[in-house]
DNA sequence: AATTTAACTTAACACTGTTAATTATACAGA
DNA sequence: TCTGTATAATTAACAGTGTTAAGTTAAATT
């Protein structure tokens, strides 16, 4: 028959666009500065509408964010990995995390911060997009001891350290983008060379 | 006369008052889910009368930062810094920073995470509390340098990355309390070793 | 053509930050 | 002690919020 099946395109087509027309919303004027009203308006929709696909403002949210991360997820996995050179490969990981962060601030901040505040302990579940990204750290972090590029230390906490090192320099700069920073490149440069540096000693 | 001295007393009594309220709410229930009359109510104060205090609600926010920030610049200050071993003095404070944002979660949050949020571009201005806490940081490794226990590298570029890292890792651990990360010591110390290896070599 | 189902909208609730206008209070000088 | 004045605090109101329940329209099935 195919009417069901059109059915359910049309029902997905209209999910893609009130999420996307919540991103722009969002990125653009700040999570609580767009109303309900506002992503209706936009799509030309009653308020009401959006009620019928996502549970409420906080799940819009959490949608957002899920695509968010599945694009850094596949930022990251575009890089071309350097078997043998895992240390490289790890160096230009952090980069392009701090890069995609620094290109899409407001995109990086409503997933790893906004979204934690509004719903409190998520989005690193078990199977998650959020833990997959962490297991892409930690297999290279891995490859890097196997080869002895790394002292032995354990996997987990040198992959948590590198993550806590480029989270923090990816947020400062969005955050405190009027801070006298040092240029800005070498900053990121220096806070993955430093700690990439001190697993090796 | 002293009676224009008593109302000044009595005002900024009041102040404090509104001060304290805000904070006590805005960390247990998260700023946006605390209201003017929330607040109002919890002083016994009509609600517009805050507004005699405070410009407005982002206003009071700034404050409790302001406080928050004087806070672990006295924590940092009381650290017996040890001239002779710049070094171990940089990784005490290291530790008493990330342990600061730990004890009070809530409180680094407003301050480093929601502020920036709701004020874009701000807290770190020249002469404020946040510059003071940088330039701290930014004397421990200059010394650290001066002693030739780092490597010749710029100042401004090594303290904004060890902020960076310390920053990061708080606020992680703040955030998704839920990941499985590595025993929560051994991260902090293993993120504060790692870059501070990484300055030596 | 009638009926069931799905999609969508209208109306409403209790609440928000904030302003303007108003009232109460405490002080000063007579 | 009374009056005028400055200051402090309040009431009422506005335009907007997320969200729910009830109602309406349109489409698909029988």
């Amino acid at each position: 028959m195919g009417t069901k099946e059109r059915r359910t395109r049309e029902k997905e087509q209209l999910r893609r666009q009130i999420l996307s027309a919540a991103r722009e919303l969002f990125v653009n004027e700040g999570y609580e500065n767009v109303s309900m009203r506002k992503i209706a308006n936009k799509i030309e929709y009653s308020p009401t509408t959006i009620y019928l696909y996502f549970r409420d403002k906080a799940d819009l949210l959490d949608s957002v964010c899920k695509e968010t991360l599945l694009d850094l997820l596949n930022t990251l996995g575009l890089l071309n990995r350097d078997k043998s050179d895992p240390v490289e490969t790890l160096r230009k990981s952090g980069k392009a995390y701090v890069e995609f962060g620094l290109k899409y601030p407001q995109d990086y901040k409503l997933t790893f911060v906004v979204r934690p505040q509004f719903q409190q302990g998520l989005g690193l579940e078990e199977g998650s997009v959020g833990e997959r990204v962490f297991n892409y750290l930690r297999a290279m972090v891995s490859e890097c001891i196997r080869q002895k590029a790394f002292r032995r230390v354990d996997v987990d906490t040198a992959g948590q350290a590198l993550w806590s090192a480029v989270h923090g320099v990816t947020l400062l700069l969005i955050d405190f983008s009027d801070f006298p920073w040092t240029e800005k490149e070498k900053l990121i440069d220096t806070v993955i060379h430093t700690m990439i540096e001190g697993l090796k000693a």
